[in-house]
RNA sequence: GCGGAAGUGUCGGAAUUGGCAGACGAGCAAGACUAAGGAUCUUGUGAUGGCUACAUCGUGAGGGUUCAAGUCCCUUCUUCCGCACCA
């Protein structure tokens, strides 16, 4: 009898061993096959791990020891994204510095990460909120500030009345803040920001030399939401102005009956001496301000409006006067905040029309035949063809386009332009805990940069974290840090005190990785050049448009910069699924379905945890939780354990199984590589219930199915490794080969059909030809014959049909 | 509304190019070993009817293509996720 497995004994042996032997340090050796396999570093919150981490942890630790069995030099680093707003909170809260709070919270992470035996290379441990790390990511905001990218704005920006900051539009959800659930509102404060619309076209583009999963591909696409259309003036009849709208649809510019202006547009005020009904606008104004962006997107449905008395347009294309009306469904924020409406043929604008009851005229056909647009506006541009058009007539919709950009040209009214609904990144954050912005605001020389050599800006120790009440940040009542001599002139000037945004340290963290300590450059030119791009970077679909975006950005930038040697950062990007509770719901304190990693580890076992998370179901989809489910992995381990038992002397796979063997080696190892870690484990399940069978396992098969098992399962299987006697530890073996041949079964069982409904199996051998399998076939089902054979298929190894009437 | 994903036993989920639907796990049932079993082992387990080695039905619904459809095509319903008046 073996002794029993006893997980908390055998997790903690290995777990010493690996740290004691360095196991999965990455090489500096530049001249052996790299693998990067990164996971996005956690933030260290108070609570803990949650059983989501070690589900995308797990499947790259799998992939990143499977690599380095094959002889790969690997790099599967960890760190912490550290600053941020709970652990203000927290420190607010408890009078404790951030710094403490966020030391042991790490602290505990890396205890939690740790215990789960993951193949990180330690060494490599970076932190966001360490000098030496952000001196760099300041570093890189003075080259976005001296390349023109950084710039500071007058704006109306989302304000979280809760965090008392600032947000991007990318972090108010449905109207609140992203972080803490707190009503957003609109506020003007003067900001930096990043012009990352400068990279749209770059970060579309891309993307088509990368391997990520369609989904995300799709999600920044459509955020980034680049359109091609055109700009065209419209004289505002009786003054010199012109009224610019941007569509895309200007083919239809025949089709104009009317125009919108957003509220805010400017002209309102301009001409407000001509406008009769001034009045009726400004309360539709007003009312429109106090709306909520969100608020004005859940009204969509109803349109809402006033026409301007007084202020007409003149259609450049066919000099007809047109109505100005000001609608809140135009917006400032895209485009020209103008639009001309065609309510033949867009959605809004008929809606619009048909509420107000303003003229519709058709100039698009389908198909040349006429459509009912009072019944409907007509928007296919695919089967569209312009009549009622002078000389667009006849044409197709896009050669209407292109004739009629060529007519603005000429008469220069208007000309091509390419819109994108991604706005510049909003970089402030009136907060404490966060980079300081290296930047000087100086009387005479306006915003200068601090020299380089002065990085890291330190954070200094303040008072109190708290935010002021003006919604400035808590550096702001700094004087002796805040008022400082101006690098260019040095006379008086003051610091910048707001921070950087948390997406800051996290834009960059794969470049660190590669040579962490280094403390003249963010890292050599050689890592950088050896290490990148990152072969496989896993990471939650909800940081899609968000860090995965911004650190493109950042990325393409720092090329541009020559800086870095690739154009993209990451080369394969996939995403895992959400785990939920037992109940099939998101996991929360409040619905009491909370599952505690810890919790798991000690009862079960981290390697059964492990294999639980990877046998849970589709990584790419969501979960639910199932405690029976982890017993069964935990039995599936105790089995793999005690095969010890029934195993007998053998260099080579038994005759019998051999073909299992290398079926088997050849789908874990192609399962591994293709986010099929499920069914990988299922195959493994099947050997070993195979072994349990015949009641025996040779050494040779034993071998191999602690290899194959290893990625998933590392402590136990290298305990067995030690137990039977195997060579050196079992993370320094080979990974298996299998030879194709022998994956395929001589003789194989098939179905034999007749109307394409099975009737017999027949044993035949995989080369047999297709007569004497026919024969056998027809034999197999003599007693079924019922009428005239009119067909017969034979399928190689797969299927027989006999066809009858 | 637009975009994406998904609908398969009691449950989680399998099923390279169309080729024996339900692998693997869980649950349940019966049996074995037991003082005991929430341990372990064995067997069974889609539904319906004969109730043994047989047939029919069966992958959200309805059509279609095919010798053959969970898989391909058309129509339609439901759920989840993302975006949301982007001109």
């Amino acid at each position: 009898m073996s002794k029993l497995y006893n997980h908390k004994e055998v997790e903690q042996k290995w777990q010493k061993v690996w740290d004691d032997e360095k196991a999965f340090a990455a090489s500096n050796d530049y001249s052996k096959p790299k693998f990067y396999a990164l996971v996005e570093f956690p933030y260290p919150s108070g609570q803990g791990l949650h059983v989501g981490h070690p589900r995308p942890y797990t499947a790259l630790d799998i992939v990143a020891r499977k690599r380095r069995m094959q002889g790969y030099n690997v790099l599967y680093p960890m760190g912490w994204d550290a600053f941020g707003l709970p652990t203000e909170n927290f420190a607010i809260k408890n009078h404790i510095h951030p710094k403490i709070v966020t030391k042991n919270n790490v602290e505990k992470f890396k205890g939690q990460l740790h215990s789960l035996g993951y193949s990180f290379d330690w060494d490599r441990e970076i932190n966001t909120t360490d000098p030496n790390y952000y001196k760099w990511t300041q570093w890189i905001f003075l080259k976005l500030f001296k390349a023109g990218l950084a710039y500071k704005k007058e704006m109306p920006i989302n304000w979280c009345t809760s965090c008392k900051v600032g947000l991007a539009n990318e972090e108010v959800v449905n109207g609140v803040c992203e972080r803490c659930g707190s009503e957003v509102v609109r506020k003007v404060k003067s900001e930096w920001m990043l012009k990352i619309t400068e990279y749209a076209d770059k970060l579309i583009d891309g993307l088509d030399g990368v391997d990520y999963i369609e989904r995300v591909k799709v999600s920044q696409k459509n955020w980034i939401g680049r359109s091609t259309g055109a700009e065209v003036d419209f004289n505002v009849a009786g003054t010199d102005d012109v009224l610019t709208v941007y569509t895309t649809r200007c083919d239809t510019l025949f089709g104009a009956t009317y125009m919108v202006v957003s509220p805010e547009h400017p002209y309102l005020d301009k001409y407000k001496d001509r406008i009769k009904n001034f009045a009726d606008i400004e309360k539709y104004r007003e009312e429109a301000a106090k709306k909520s962006d969100f608020e004005r997107s859940e009204l969509a449905k109803d349109k809402t409006g006033v026409e301007i008395d007084g202020l007409k347009a003149i259609n450049p294309v066919n000099g007809k006067e047109i109505p100005i009306w000001v609608s809140d469904y135009v917006l400032m924020s895209y485009g020209t905040g103008a639009i001309m409406a065609v309510p033949a043929h867009d959605d809004r604008d008929w809606e619009f029309a048909k509420k107000f009851d303003l003229p519709i005229i058709q100039v698009v056909a389908k198909d040349g035949e006429e459509v009912d647009v009072n019944a409907a506006a007509f928007t296919d541009v695919a089967t569209g063809v312009l009549i009622n058009s002078d000389f667009l007539n006849g044409l197709s919709v896009n050669d209407a386009k292109a004739k009629m950009i060529e007519f603005l040209n000429e008469k220069k009214i208007g000309h091509a332009k390419v819109n994108y609904k991604l706005r510049d990144w909003v970089f402030s954050r009136q907060r404490y805990w966060g980079e300081p912005i290296p930047i000087v605001e100086c009387p005479k020389c306006g915003f200068v940069p601090i020299d380089e050599s002065e990085l890291p800006l330190l954070l200094p120790e303040v008072e109190s974290y708290e935010p002021t009440d003006n919604g400035e940040s808590p550096l702001a009542a700094m004087t002796d840090w805040v008022n400082t001599t101006c690098p260019c002139c040095g006379g008086p000037a003051k610091r910048e005190t707001d921070t950087m945004p948390q997406w800051a340290g996290s834009s960059w963290y794969f470049l660190r990785y590669t040579d962490p300590t280094n403390e003249n450059a963010l890292a050599s030119k050689e890592a950088l050049k050896y290490w990148l791009p990152v072969d496989w970077y896993n990471g939650g679909m909800e940081h899609t448009t968000l860090h995965l975006l911004y650190s493109r950005f950042w990325h393409k930038f720092l090329y541009d910069q020559g800086v870095v040697p690739t154009t993209e950062p990451y080369q394969k990007r996939t995403s895992h699924g959400m785990i939920l509770g037992e109940n099939g719901e998101k996991m929360s304190k409040s619905r009491g379905n909370v599952v505690n990693p810890d919790d798991i580890v000690e009862d079960y076992g981290a390697d059964t945890l492990r294999t639980y998370e990877m046998f849970i179901g589709a990584f790419d989809l969501a979960a639910s939780w199932s405690e029976d489910g982890v017993k069964g992995c935990r039995r599936f381990l105790e089995r793999v354990w005690k095969l010890q038992e029934i195993l007998v002397d053998g260099d080579e796979y038994s005759d019998d199984l051999k073909g299992e063997m290398h079926r088997t080696i050849k789908k874990v190892s192609f399962d591994f590589e293709n986010l099929k870690y499920n069914t990988a484990i299922a195959a493994m399940m099947s050997l070993i219930n195979d072994f349990y069978k015949k009641n025996a396992v040779n050494k040779a098969e034993y071998k191999t199915l602690l290899t194959l098992l290893n990625p998933v399962a590392p402590h136990i299987t290298e305990e067995l490794w030690q137990i039977i006697g195997g060579e050196g530890r079992l993370y320094q073996q080979t990974w298996p080969e299998f030879d194709e041949a022998l994956t395929v079964e001589s003789t194989v069982e098939i179905a034999v059909q007749v109307n394409g409904k099975v009737r017999a199996t027949i044993s035949i051998g995989k080369d047999d030809p297709k007569d004497a399998v026919l024969a056998k076939a027809k034999e197999a089902i003599a007693d079924k014959f019922s009428g005239n054979i009119v067909k017969e298929i034979y399928v190689p190894g797969k299927i027989v049909n006999i066809v009858m009437k």
